[in-house]
DNA sequence: AATATATGAATGAACG
DNA sequence: CGTTCATTCATATATT
């Protein structure tokens, strides 16, 4: 209830931007998130082995949400609609492959992927193409805006929105300049 | 040990090349966190079954926080993100550039519109590039709608019918998405 | 407060 | 491959 609600420091000027990280600290997070997926993946794949073991238990809970061939592995509801949804493995194993650096894989490797991520929901080599053009696109869209670009937004004015439209198309309430805050 | 100490955390000269990481990419390593988070609380489950079996097994099962109670929810959200607001000045510049004609606006216009808009409010070139695609489809929507479907359309569930579209919407692919061929 | 709507953001799929 | 479209999700705002 007493939250010092946010850093409204002076004039409104809050440095939220301040996430300082070394280049190989960047690097090392990634590599260590690549290290996890791998893991993850191999507890993945020992938890199916046992699930498929245990069968003569007694009440046990059955359906798990992981190895059932859930599509949407607990992500929304059932959209199973037109559009394909990666599970949360799938997810995880895609941005692994992706992170360790292979690049753009080829057919084979397409295929490799596809019948590796079959085990945990539907999935087609298309779907898997489409991801992998679809994150080195947005990956390097993304690098290009921030070397061209630095986020140096405009926050040289905290406040500019005092005007009042006299035909104002669509009534929208400004309000003051509520700035992003991350608690990371 | 022999730890190799490069982090000279004590403040001083340090040398390392300061980078300053961006929102995206904050919001990139925040949301592979968030996937691992996922994982985890399923191998903790995992761990809870298997634990549970071990020792007394039948209707072990209680309560548990990770995967029944939500019905639809259960995906972990530390997306504590606040999404920018356009003030009205913004809204104003961004409608005029709409109206101009410019249905297009290509990456460097995007810029050029992002630092005009920048006097007025923080905001960044992704939400200018959202603001002009989310613009464009709206637009046609509405103007689809309107012409082919009537405001009788009363119905509760907007989903009933697979059909792809009673106007021309697109020639979209067809059949199921499935086993389709790619071209790489 | 709960619900409805508006809309920024994310992303799978398609186009050139 | 880079760009664009279409759809969906999440949240801010408005309404009751």
């Amino acid at each position: 209830a007493g939250e010092p609600a946010e850093e409204m420091g002076v004039a409104g000027e809050t440095v939220w931007h301040v996430k300082v990280m070394t280049e190989e600290q960047v690097e090392v997070l990634r590599k260590q998130i690549s290290i996890y997926g791998a893991l993850c993946e191999q507890l993945a794949e020992m938890h199916r082995a046992i699930a498929a073991h245990r069968g003569s238990l007694a009440g046990m809970r059955l359906g798990n949400p992981y190895c059932d061939d859930d599509p949407h592995g607990g992500h929304h509801r059932i959209t199973a609609r037109h559009r394909w949804t990666p599970t949360h493995m799938q997810l995880q194993i895609l941005e692994s492959i992706f992170y360790q650096g292979d690049g753009t894989p080829g057919k084979q490797r397409i295929e490799d992927i596809t019948v590796e991520l079959s085990q945990y929901g539907q999935i087609s080599e298309t779907s898997v193409y489409n991801w992998f053009q679809n994150r080195r696109a947005r990956l390097k869209r993304k690098q290009q805006g921030a070397s061209s670009l630095p986020p140096n937004n405009g926050e040289s004015e905290p406040e500019a929105a005092d005007e009042e439209s006299p035909t104002d198309k669509r009534p929208r309430s400004d309000g003051p300049p509520q700035q992003q805050s991350m608690s990371m």
